[in-house]
DNA sequence: CCCTCCCGCCAGGCG
DNA sequence: CGCCTGGCGGGAGGG
């Protein structure tokens, strides 16, 4: 409780003590409530990396193992959270010092020693041992805190978060405990219980919250929103340079001013009596601050932007300085935490003026059609299922919602009442009959929805397809997504009845079923929605996805700057939004009209890597950073938090070439990158040809299914309830998240799978040009190691097993080397063999689970990993399938890096034994495989943390 | 000096 | 009234 005594604490602890950081174990031990335990066990699962940091690895009964935690030897195997710790260490030898001594100690033993620590060092010492802000930062608070719970907590933990408990555990003030989980509230990670009190829900939500934020940011049009803004700053720079600053809030305040905070149906509710506070400008700012990201072209946001869009929604005219000061503050609050979640980096945007500091968005893409309708779907139905959540009476609902300013706030959308009835009545189906009633709700949501959604699809595609080649290319991404997306809920839905904990789930799962072949047939390539053998469906997709992706390459460009012209052509986003480095690419490009701001708008996005948590980054950096990029990227994408579940294969098969983007990010922290701009053309051609196209069939059909926010104008104002099925199921929920983003597949085991299908569809040539590589680097995997390929299989029944228990239905090895060897991605005579333990590839498949760090991790050496993961994922989300045939040809790395592809291909970070580590790894519960992957990657994360540090 | 952002005062609101 | 929340901004660490 001493709030403050943190700083205290800690520094005790710092000078040898096991104090400080360990705290949050100690804590754990001391902690004798139930909750905690519960709790901890999860978390310590996840927490490893934690226990990286802090202490050791308090796992299970962990504490006595002190030692351990002290270093992490390079292969071993942490958990992402535990790269972090490294990174922290690398940074502050102090804090290294601290992790030892707290190893060597036991838990107890700790804890006296910190008393006695205190005591005896004084603070000076102890002090100067405690690290300074830097250890104390939020970023870093924040992963501890994420770390002691799972990414997708079964329904069965109870997840409950003492307020009290974690600021103990963590030594740290309450009030710094607030600034984290209002930031997960505002995701929907976590929602208030009571009191002192939060439920924990982990990723399981996620894509559905963001989903919704991207509507309702699409709706706010925060894009033009944020166009205005840096137009007025071109503007004023032109005339007089003035600092438009606030003044002249550029958001038009009219469109959506309010503040409103975006709700899952059920997620709040219990809030409604908690909460008192209204606006939780915090959690509203949160929100916001996400949903400039989703709408955002090049996804790339500055504080100063987003600064003045907050403002201005709040109140245009106040534009003091101060309280513009203070919104920045705010938001490099939120933004520490949404890092932690690796759901943005920290870059630099340079732009004439100078650097500007900004955040890219590096969490899993959000497909707004598609998605929404599976979501939504999903939401509705699984609503009732939570148990926690089950009740949730409309009123709650509503009242959240609007927390505006007023108490009065809670003044609900007609739209969104509706809305809430509908699901208020399904739920109630559901809960009236658990089990029959749910499923035919379930059913018939699905049914609606999916059909809606191949509907959807077409029309989305034959847009597309209208559009030109790179339309095309989206288009086929779209179709290779959503069957993905179809042959995942599929999966999902099966997965979902073992579950059952939502009987809404079950019935789902059967109805998609039958729809998913519909799509199949439509979608050549796509698998068949086998559902439970991952690896299956990776094979099988990578065919069509080969096809794909093939496509995609060429659209996408030979240079940097075509690239981006066409994919701006295509894509309908107007350069302003692009992010100032987008726009310098752009800028080359003839969409001049579009440009009004970039024009000086230079850039580079620079990735400082934020704190520890960037150390992915900096490992990029290391190594030949920019032909990693991509790789990087994919692999962060993968590693991400999200990725436990399959959440990010789905994202990124959407979004391959973003991810190419995210990685050239990473990269650019030592070398910055121009090539970025090549990423960013990417991304929009996904984003506007895939997403756009997809949201729109998608959201129509969606309307009805969930009460997916109704009309955008009239919903966007008032709340949004969406409804989402809270964790009831845990895995699957992250299958259907998965499936709603991109249509991905959103098993895991599509990710894994995914590597071997090397989504890169970029062709050679156009690759080289560019950096991507990366991405090529996955087929070179295939070609290399047929053994990769089997690894994939591996992989994805580790994944199975890990995320669901369902057994992997591997494709028989001659099945696979068939299909490989079809595609081209194996040479005839190359038979991959099912074994994992040769191939090095598979690391992907834990790797989602894994925290982030992982995905630092990745990078650095493995950048290999990255591409592997990213390939994977993207096969298996969907486009990606796209097996890009390849191997070394398709790499088309650069010259310039050609090689690091295939070294950290080799490199993988476990090697060949990481191989048998995941086999193991997956065996693990999520948790477990958390702590496996952790280890897989750790090593990576060991370099990541160097390169943070530099 | 500037960027970050930690720290904790202090107030609103609930129990 | 006390406690929980969390807005808010001073001011300091780090580069």
């Amino acid at each position: 409780m001493t709030l403050r005594s943190p700083t205290g604490p800690g520094a005790v602890s710092g000078p040898g003590e096991p104090g400080g950081e360990m705290g949050t174990e100690e804590k754990e031990n001391h902690c004798s409530e139930p909750q905690r335990r519960i709790l901890k066990t999860p978390l310590k699962q996840s927490a490893t990396s934690y226990s990286v940091l802090t202490e050791i690895q308090p796992d299970s009964g962990p504490l006595t193992t002190p030692p351990k935690s002290q270093e992490v030897p390079p292969g071993d195997p942490w958990t992402p959270t535990a790269n972090l710790k490294i990174l922290i260490s690398a940074a502050s030898p102090e804090i290294r010092n601290r992790e030892q001594k707290k190893g060597l100690f036991d838990r107890s033993e700790i804890v006296e020693t910190k008393h006695c620590l205190h005591e005896h060092l004084s603070g000076d010492e102890y002090e100067k041992s405690q690290p300074s802000r830097k250890e104390k930062s939020l970023g870093l608070l924040c992963h501890k805190f994420l770390a002691r719970y799972p990414n997708y907590p079964s329904t069965a933990e109870n997840s409950d978060i003492c307020l009290d408990e974690v600021a103990e555990e963590l030594n740290v003030e309450r009030r710094r405990i607030y600034d984290i989980v209002n930031v997960l509230e505002s995701l929907h990670m976590v929602s208030r219980l009571a009191k002192n009190r939060y439920a924990w829900y982990g990723r399981h939500n996620l894509n559905r919250t963001l989903q919704t934020l991207k509507k309702v940011g699409e709706e706010n049009k925060y894009t033009q929103q944020i166009e205005m803004i840096k137009k007025r700053e071109y503007e004023f720079e032109l005339d007089g340079d003035r600092n438009e600053e606030m003044t002249t809030k550029p958001v038009g305040p009219n469109e959506h001013s309010e503040m409103c905070f975006v709700e899952l149906p059920g997620m709040e509710f219990r809030a409604a009596s908690v909460n008192s506070r209204k606006d939780k400008s915090l959690r509203v700012m949160s929100q916001k601050f996400v949903m400039l990201f989703l709408v955002s072209t090049p996804q790339i946001v500055s504080l100063e932007v987003a600064a003045k869009i907050l403002i201005g929604e709040d109140h245009v005219e106040d534009l003091d300085k101060s309280k513009f000061k203070t919104k920045i503050r705010r938001l490099y609050d939120i933004a520490n935490v949404l890092s932690s979640l690796e759901l943005i980096k920290k870059v630099h945007v340079t732009e004439e003026r100078g650097r500007k500091p900004a955040f890219k968005w590096t969490g899993p893409e959000v497909l707004p059609g598609i998605q929404d309708t599976k979501p939504v779907t999903t939401t509705t139905s699984l609503i009732p299922s939570n148990s926690a959540k089950s009740k949730y009476p409309k009123e709650q609902c509503s009242k959240n919602l609007f927390p505006s300013r007023g108490k009065q706030s809670f003044t609900r959308h007609p739209s969104l009442m509706k809305l809430v009835k509908t699901i208020e009545s399904d739920r109630r189906k559901i809960h009236s009959a658990p089990s029959s009633p749910s499923k035919t709700s379930t059913n018939n949501d699905q049914n609606s929805s999916s059909l809606p959604s191949k509907m959807a699809q077409l029309a989305a595609i034959c847009k597309q397809q209208l559009e030109g080649q790179s339309r095309e290319l989206k288009v086929k991404l779209t179709r290779s997504t959503l069957e993905c997306k179809l042959t995942s809920s599929d999966e999902s839905l099966l997965k979902c009845e073992p579950n059952t904990t939502s009987s809404c789930q079950t019935p789902s799962l059967v109805q998609p079923l039958g729809v998913l072949p519909l799509i199949h047939n439509s979608v050549s390539p796509v698998m068949l929605p086998q559902t439970h053998s991952a690896i299956s469906y990776a094979i099988y997709l990578h065919p069509s996805q080969a096809q794909t992706v093939t496509t995609l390459p060429s659209v996408p460009c030979p240079n940097v700057t075509g690239t981006k012209s066409v994919f701006n052509a295509n894509s309908q986003i107007p350069f302003n939004q692009m992010t100032t480095e987008e726009r310098d690419s752009n800028t080359g490009e003839g969409d001049a009209g579009n440009l009004v701001a970039k024009e000086r708008q230079v850039t580079k996005i620079e990735f400082t890597p934020e704190r520890c948590l960037k150390r992915s980054q900096a490992l990029q950096e290391n190594s030949s950073i920019k032909k990693c990029r991509r790789d990087e990227k994919s692999l962060e994408d993968v590693y991400t938090g999200d990725s436990l579940k399959g959440e990010r294969p789905s994202s990124r098969a959407v979004h391959l070439e973003p991810e190419i983007n995210h990685f050239q990010e990473g990269s650019q922290n030592k070398s910055e990158k121009l090539d970025q701009n090549m990423e960013f053309c990417f991304d929009h051609e996904r984003r506007e040809g895939l997403s756009e196209d997809k949201s729109r069939a998608s959201n129509t059909q969606e309307m009805p299914v969930a009460f997916a926010v109704p009309a955008h104008e009239t919903l966007f104002p008032s709340g949004y309830i969406i409804p989402l099925a809270q964790c009831t199921q845990h895995g699957n929920e992250a299958i259907f998240s998965n499936k709603e983003k991109s249509g991905i597949c959103s098993l895991p085991h599509m990710t894994y799978g995914s590597p071997i299908a090397g989504v890169v569809p970029v062709t050679a040539s156009e690759f080289t040009a560019v950096n991507i590589p990366a991405f090529h680097v996955t087929p070179l995997k295939l070609m290399v190691s047929p053994s990769s390929i089997a690894a994939a299989p591996v992989v994805n029944s580790s994944c199975l097993n890990s995320s669901h228990s369902n057994p992997v239905q591997n494709p028989s090895s001659s099945i696979l080397n068939f299909t490989l060897q079809h595609l081209g991605l194996i040479p005839a005579g190359v038979q991959v063999s099912p074994n994992p333990v040769l191939q090095p590839v598979p690391i992907s498949p834990k790797p989602e689970h894994v925290s982030p760090v992982s995905e630092n991790v990745s990078l650095q050496q493995g950048r290999v990993f990255k591409n592997e993961s990213q390939i994977t994922e993207c096969d298996l989300n969907g486009k990606s399938g796209a097996v890009i045939p390849l191997q070394q040809t398709t790499v088309p790395v650069k010259p310039e890096e050609p090689q690091a592809v295939t070294e950290n291909f080799f490199r993988t970070p476990g090697g060949p034994n990481a191989i048998s580590s995941f086999a193991s790894s997956s065996a693990d519960s999520d948790g477990a495989d958390g702590i496996l992957r952790g280890n897989l990657f750790a090593p990576q994360r060991k370099l990541d943390v160097s390169e943070d540090q530099l």
